[in-house]
DNA sequence: CGATTACTTGAGGCCTGTCAATGATGGTGG
DNA sequence: CCACCATCATTGACAGGCCTCAAGTAATCG
């Protein structure tokens, strides 16, 4: 049975601009209906084109890209309100894969009605617009992140931008927020070794900054974080949900 | 006295996707006028706005963010053909920086005229969408080299990549391209010190794989360029031209 | 001709990667 | 129920790629 838009879960977030009427009427011939994922599950693959795309409803997942050698980089997470499939819906293919890491629950769109939503309601191809460039935004950040950023900046970084991205999903409970991925994944986002990431984690840990483990993400010392990430948290802002 | 869209001199490349007439049409209404910029000119500066959007016509620029401890990351290159100002269009502000390498001619347009962009031509709003995804595109590839790649490996993924892509503006000539930035703009594009950067380019010289000097970039042996990049060249696709 | 900017080169050290081994945890099948 | 296996986290040792510091050359410009 699947979720009428109006009743979507997600829509009531504060983090999520609100629909219109006829968003809302669109959204609701847009949409498909829903699956569920296992962990492991890809949901998307590079190389190839999808005749859906997906809004997260739930769970938690991964993108990323392998290089010739093998080599894998996480490009960026996949949480409840993301858009997944905008490659491959506008350029024709995914240019990195999504994978499920945790149980997910995705709201499925067909691709193919991504024209008529170009065509027939302008306010849902700026939405998607603004979602591309956010994304682009996000990427450029991380970029400088792991340009001009040491270790323990990098992973501090991300465990504060993790934090409170969830924490406006509303997620967190008793002051910590779920974390399922490995320390290889945050590893592999940051362009560090898992090695030096563990060793990394565990000075933040022992120093009672930061403390991740067991799936779970709490942060006893918010300010000495920001100052070790080194970097202005940036608020959250208000972004589309498609 | 400024060009007509149709006697656009980047038209006629095969890089760029063909405009309908009824796109050409709105460009004519969108385009405000020309302007011409000198070396060193601030084209679009990081968080803030702009009543104004730009393509390039000529010259090169640079994007790039700056840190609070001052470091600076090159995130991108402004090349003939590409779309600035984007992001202060779509989400209100400019999350990075423009800044003239060159002289540079740019096309104008009124970033109001956005809204009328999306209600009136959608194959525009769809072209605009693809330049925004294209970018994100680019920049996880980017990411993907700075996270797995060792300096020289960056280092030739960028020269070929460069020089493919000026290839492609057929702004070579004698088996060379123009290539008017700093050592230290590239150092800061790909995470590198600048004495890194240019032992790295030093040995590539020697080698005879690839020769940047005096602002010329030639590359006698691609081959082994490619090899040391580690990355399969992905064909250059055709783009939209706003 | 001094000042400025960019490029080049050498020396030394640290941050981070690699290698290797051990624990911890959970699932599976006999 | 336990042995076995797979996956992930942890820790130590060591090496090396890259950064920093420093100084010198070259080219451009007023």
């Amino acid at each position: 049975m699947t979720t009428k838009c109006k009743n979507c879960p997600l829509r009531s977030l504060p983090l999520f601009k609100p629909f219109s009427p006829a968003d809302e009427r669109f959204m609701e011939k847009f949409k498909i209906g829903e699956i569920r994922v296992n962990p492991g599950t890809q949901i998307l693959r590079e190389g190839t084109s999808s005749p859906k795309l997906y809004t997260v409803l739930s769970g938690m997942g991964l993108r990323h890209k392998v290089t010739e050698d093998g080599n894998r980089q996480v490009v960026g997470f996949a949480l409840p309100g993301d858009f997944l499939g905008l490659e491959a819906g506008i350029v024709g293919e995914m240019r990195h894969s999504v994978e499920a890491t945790t149980d997910m629950v995705l709201c499925v769109f067909g691709s193919s009605a991504l024209w008529s939503l170009f065509r027939e309601t302008p306010s849902r191809a700026f939405a998607l617009t603004q979602v591309a460039v956010r994304e682009e935004i996000l990427l450029a950040e991380v970029l400088t992140v792991l340009g001009q950023k040491s270790a323990i900046a990098r992973v501090a970084w991300a465990l504060r931008r993790f934090y409170d991205r969830l924490n406006a999903m509303e997620l967190s409970s008793n002051g910590r927020v779920p974390m399922p991925y490995r320390q290889q994944d945050m590893a592999e986002g940051l362009g560090l070794s898992l090695v030096h990431t563990n060793k990394t984690l565990s000075t933040l840990r022992a120093d009672g900054v930061a403390i991740w483990e067991k799936g779970w993400l709490s942060i006893p010392d918010p300010d000495a974080l920001d100052r070790l990430a080194g970097i202005s948290r940036e608020p959250l802002e208000e972004r589309p949900l498609i």
